[in-house]
DNA sequence: CTCAGATTGACAGTATACTTACAATATCGG
DNA sequence: CCGATATTGTAAGTATACTGTCAATCTGAG
């Protein structure tokens, strides 16, 4: 015997953990750009320039797999990062498709003095759980991102960070 | 003594909690669009239509608070939805300004018939936990997004959704 | 060495997700 | 009743986050 469907309410918007996911990013995005205010710089520019400090001379493709977002997001990111100075683009010497992506001192010294608030924007999006449950939550969340990999559009391939170093400049 | 400042390595990144709701999130569209692409429809289209199913009548700005993303956002996908002729919108007798939201009968078969696959994605999305972390996880970020309500920009208000019954047609 | 196939960055298109601003309309204090 | 204030929907602008496609270029099989 089929089962009966069950009601349609908001509760089972609210419970979903596809809900919960995307109010909570929501929430973290809110929090590292008021925290960041002074600074200029979103979540994801963040995380390039990071990157980029990371693996000078990478690029923008194996950046792309580094910090997981698709090339065509990524594009318009380094687009901007470059229009504020904070990133140079030079031409590679070996493969002239690729362009290679280098931190400026603006970009390095904005990353330095930037670091203390991204801290700040951290521990204030668990800063309501009691102590015990923040780790709990973090290792369970990283297990899953790690477990779920393979699911998103855009996998994260942290190794291919390493294959620039052959081919720079 | 001021303390020195920590290294800055990917790793810093890959364990902030603001980046791994930002993946996790993203993982979660992934698996949604995956199980529902026989019914086109995007997570947040799909909240939107069970929002108007349960309240019947509602105008956008109720509409926002009760699932939590701002009215230009909402401005747009319920151009959408209309475009796809799920929803209808009605000119409110009472207050020229609003329009009022009902499910068309399309909207109201499509919201019958994508359920089963709304439910696998979101067992889908946990599946890789073992189930005491799923309940676990799931009971942490409940609270915690409670918690935060405030610090997100467009704040759940559930309470919101009541006030258009006396306002109706 | 050459050509099929892969890779790279760029572009166009769609869909959130936010900001500020604005005109039309409501509402409330005096 | 009337004018300051607030609300509603809409629009323009910015920034992710994807889907495609495309030309330029590179690589590897034969």
């Amino acid at each position: 015997m089929p089962s009966k469907p069950a009601p349609i309410t908001m509760d089972a918007v609210y419970t979903a953990p596809g809900y919960l996911f995307r109010r909570m990013q929501q929430i973290a995005v809110s929090i590292f750009i008021e925290e960041c205010s002074a600074f200029d710089l979103t979540p994801v520019q963040y995380a390039a320039l990071v990157a980029i400090h990371t693996h000078p001379g990478i690029d923008a493709t194996r950046l792309s797999a580094v910090i997981a977002f698709d090339r065509s997001t990524l594009g318009n990111v380094i687009e901007r990062l470059e229009s504020k100075t904070l990133i140079e683009r030079k031409p590679s010497q070996g493969d002239k498709r690729v362009k290679l992506l280098y931190l400026s001192k603006a970009g390095a010294s904005v990353l330095r003095d930037i670091m203390p608030s991204v801290e700040r924007a951290q521990v204030r999006m668990l800063q309501p759980l009691k102590p015990t449950d923040r780790k709990t939550l973090l290792a369970l969340l990283t297990q899953l991102v790690d477990l779920n990999n393979e699911a998103s559009r855009v996998p994260l391939r942290a190794e291919d960070a390493l294959e620039h170093l052959g081919k720079a400049g």
